[in-house]
DNA sequence: CAATGGAGTTAATTAACGTTAACTTACAGG
DNA sequence: CCTGTAAGTTAACGTTAATTAACTCCATTG
């Protein structure tokens, strides 16, 4: 009741969310004005006030849902004994995401700075939760002598992995007209990538130089 | 001589350089003002037009530069015979520029977007260059029956990785006091996950799912 | 010693932007 | 039919920010 009140989903409200995620992809946040994201759905800039409390809220609220949709979906994902099904699933759960909401996938780490201090701190803590969902499940997926079983190695790997697999706003900024992969060939590539990175960081600690 | 004319390097300028990008890795471009990079230089902000025509000149200015040192560095670094080690040097050396360079890797691939047409153009294809560079070496480090022997596959991967070697700046993101990595097991660690990941995705393309 | 130009300063200009105010319109319910 | 409310509109307000103008202050140099 005190922090920013619960979203609730009008239509009007959903296609709000919809096309400012599209603009502050593609222009930043500061770089979108408010008449911007009115005129994408029809209205005038003003009109949006009805629906929201203001344009940082509209960033607040969209950061906060894909945050709190990677943590449920994680947390589904994750549980079960076997570690390495559930890095498996949770390597596919996060590519999904990362194909299918690329422009909450780009905010989500490029314009956390533009919250104000309560969402922003709202929004890391869940970050944070996500990160040690993964980092448990690397640690068991590959435990004791391995270069992944020690918590700073494994959180720096995860972080990495990250990166990798929330590329593909970059690939496809080359959109154009060029022969891209397609989403199935995408989602395999991103895949044996992530996975194959865990597995030779995991391996003896020290085949390289 | 109509292009955005040649930088030159005097301590003042360069002092510039570095404290706008740090401002800019911190902030955002549009969210620092130009009283602000005068402040961290110590005099005021129009004083800066002493030495850049605008802002939009100092961004220009950095882009342009690192985009330059990572396609000059990189061919250095791509050519001769054997690709895995030309490879492996890529690898090297971009993990330089990533730990070294973190508030120029940070807007390399963020501020983009707020470039002057002509200025996007120029830095557009020299990341270009860079990209064709990685493209070519991994092709011909894992030849005709791999995963990676085919254009648009190693091109995805290339970005991919770019993603996962750029990642640094997000983990030192939780800076504070935690016991993070030190620089030379972050980069023997990157390392790994890197080549691992072209691995990985080079072996036979079915063995997922 | 005069003059020139580099490096700063403060003050003014101009444009944009987020937000609020006041007013309109359409429609749902008693 | 009347009334209230949700969802818009246009106009106005207050701020902020980039850039330019006009002016000082030195340090060099002819």
């Amino acid at each position: 009741m005190s922090h920013t009140d619960a979203p609730a989903a009008t239509p009007r409200r959903d296609q709000i969310r919809r096309e400012a995620a599209r603009l502050f992809a593609a222009r930043g946040f500061l770089g979108v004005g408010v008449d911007e994201i009115g005129k994408a759905v029809g209205i005038t800039g003003p009109g949006l006030y009805r629906h929201f409390p203001g344009k940082d809220a509209m960033l607040a609220d969209l950061l906060v849902g894909i945050s709190e949709r990677l943590v449920d979906e994680g947390r589904r994902r994750a549980q079960g004994a076997d570690a390495a099904a559930a890095l498996d699933a949770l390597v596919r759960g996060h590519i999904d995401f990362a194909l299918d909401d690329q422009d909450l996938i780009t905010l989500h780490d490029r314009e956390l700075l533009h919250l104000k201090d309560e969402d922003r701190r709202r929004v890391r803590r869940l970050q944070r939760s996500y990160v040690e969902l993964w980092v448990d499940v690397v640690r068991r997926a590959f435990p004791e002598p391995s270069g992944l079983a020690g918590e700073p190695g494994a959180r720096a790997a995860v972080h990495a992995v990250f990166g990798l697999l929330n590329s593909t706003p970059h690939s496809a900024a080359a959109r154009g007209a060029q022969p891209v992969l397609d989403r199935d060939s995408m989602a395999a590539l991103l895949h044996r990538l992530a996975l194959g990175a865990f597995s030779a960081a995991a391996g003896t600690a020290g085949h390289d130089r």
